[in-house]
DNA sequence: ATGCCTAGTGATACTAGA
């Protein structure tokens, strides 16, 4: 079973680039962030052609997820829980066979310090709570999606000129840890401890023929699925095609 | 230190991304 996230920066924009990625590497369940569409806009029809049933949770101009599968996936949760005032579509989670896959979309928390940090620690802190819960009743779950977390300084090309910022600053990286801790294993980090893996190159300053770039996309299996892990990439190749995401796709294979 | 690029909105300039 091949499990993938793709945060795809406009999911209209990115249409002809994500039907060409889905035939090419047939995932079964496929989590994409920023959506950037209302609910009345997510190409429903066009996602059904390419083979796949999709749940999701569009807002106007930002944010927005969805799940895809290749039989409806059954929806537990369209909100992070621990914030009634939180009106952005950052989290969905569902049912697929026998696993929940949680679809995140975290906060990039930019500039640093201030309210927009603020609220990216505020749903770490929630994440961690909704995690823990999963943890706790052994759920076998993948919780995947652009995390805008750099784990660590193997994790992004130049480290030094990213310590003030919100994706690489200790607070976070330490709640990253946190989450981990909890009985949660990252999945391409296991499978390649050494590698340096990348997951997303700004569209500014030639970044991705630079290798200019950040692993911030990530997939975590709780203790039941862990053991599970076959293989784990990135296809990174996607990053190069015609107008395509500053992300690429990141896919596990699961027993 | 700044803008470099891309997308959405809705009006031709701004916000936001990371």
């Amino acid at each position: 079973m091949k499990i993938a996230t793709y945060n795809v920066n406009s999911i209209n924009a990115r249409l002809p680039v994500l039907q060409r990625w889905l035939a090419q590497s047939r995932p079964d369940v496929v989590c994409l962030q920023e959506l950037k569409a209302v609910q009345a806009n997510f190409p429903d029809a066009a996602i059904r052609d390419s083979g796949y049933a999709a749940i999701w949770h569009g807002q106007k101009s930002w944010n927005g997820v969805a799940i895809l599968a290749r039989e409806l996936p059954l929806e537990r949760r369209r909100v992070l829980p621990g914030d009634p005032d939180d009106a952005h579509s950052r989290y969905l989670e569902a049912t697929v066979g026998d696993l929940v896959i949680g679809c995140l979309y975290l906060p990039n928390g930019n500039p640093a310090p201030g309210p927009k940090f603020d609220y990216k620690l505020g749903w770490i802190e929630r994440l961690k709570r909704h995690a823990a819960e999963l943890i706790a009743a052994g759920t076998p779950a993948v919780l995947a999606g652009d995390y805008n977390i750099i784990p660590t300084e193997h994790d992004v090309y130049k480290p030094e000129r990213w310590l003030d910022d919100a994706l690489f600053r200790p607070e976070v990286r330490a709640a990253y840890r946190e989450l981990l801790a909890q009985g949660w294993s990252d999945a391409l980090r296991t499978l390649h401890p050494e590698e340096r893996i990348f997951t997303f190159w700004d569209y500014f300053r030639n970044a991705y023929a630079r290798d200019a770039g950040l692993r911030i996309d990530h997939l975590l299996l709780s203790r039941a699925v862990a053991p599970r892990l076959r293989a784990a990439g990135v296809d990174r190749e996607v990053r190069g095609w015609e107008k395509s995401s500053d992300h690429a796709p990141v896919w596990i294979e699961l027993d």
